[in-house]
DNA sequence: CCGAATCTACGAAGCCCTTCGTTGACATCT
DNA sequence: AGATGTCAACGAAGGGCTTCGTAGATTCGG
């Protein structure tokens, strides 16, 4: 099998990632101006790539190096490290309840009205499966 | 006003006070062994004191001195550090939308019908909310 | 071809988190 | 009082994350 034991991102990491995810397989650069673009004077160039060189020894992403401009991908869907990142804090913080998980996080922030139709499908489902 | 702006716990952090928490103001004996409980040969006796040190320095936890053994109690309660941790994932991994953290936990993790229930409740006092 | 720009690689520094050994104070038991 | 046990305090070590300066290779413009 291949690695599905990726290790939790730190916060910087996770910051790269989500340019990753947006933008597609992107340069050093390309993510450091994505970085610094919706906040100015944040790090260096060399501290990101210094970064995603380390995201790459530890599998969280992969690089082409064909160009001389090596180019990076994330090595775990959006998705899955979402996954993985809550069922993290529900273990840590919640006692393994993810229901009490999202009821904080529903409580804590305004939710739009299309999102809670959304979520109230997503019950439907839930209780249709049990049996 | 007072200190509404603890730092977030590191893991061990969380670790202990969720022993806080689950047993009330404590001696460091006392978390110690709640924490060795579950989890045998985990962490020796002076880490836990240390890090509870750090920890009143940072103001996480107070503590009273008129014993020997000093008694420690959690300065957030479990609700507002939980809504906190909650907050802080939702802007660093969710773009900032509540409800998909929430579907992301649902998805991942096994829940009981009463809490799907209960989930369902908190979702008609929202949308009761909305206008 | 030469100089400027761009890129990777490397290493070191600073800070934080975790761990633990040691020390000295205090208490308790005999 | 003396031995034993418990406690807080301190300091140091090790590892991880982040930052950045510098060096060396490559590319590009003139």
């Amino acid at each position: 099998m291949s690695e599905t034991k990726l290790p939790r991102p730190t916060d910087g990491e996770l910051a790269i990632l989500r340019v990753l995810w947006e933008r597609g397989d992107s340069t050093v650069r390309e993510v450091h101006e994505a970085l610094n673009r919706n906040a100015p004077e944040g790090t260096g160039y060399t501290t990101v790539l210094k970064l995603m060189q380390i995201m790459t020894e530890k599998g969280l992403v992969e690089r082409d190096e064909s160009q001389r401009a090596h180019v990076y991908r994330a090595r775990a869907t959006e998705q899955k490290t979402q996954r993985q990142l809550v069922t993290d804090l529900v273990d840590r913080a919640f006692g393994g309840s993810p229901a009490r998980l999202a009821m904080q996080a529903l409580s804590a922030k305004k939710t739009s009205p299309e999102e809670l139709a959304e979520l109230r499908r997503l019950l439907d489902t839930l209780e249709g499966a049990e049996e």
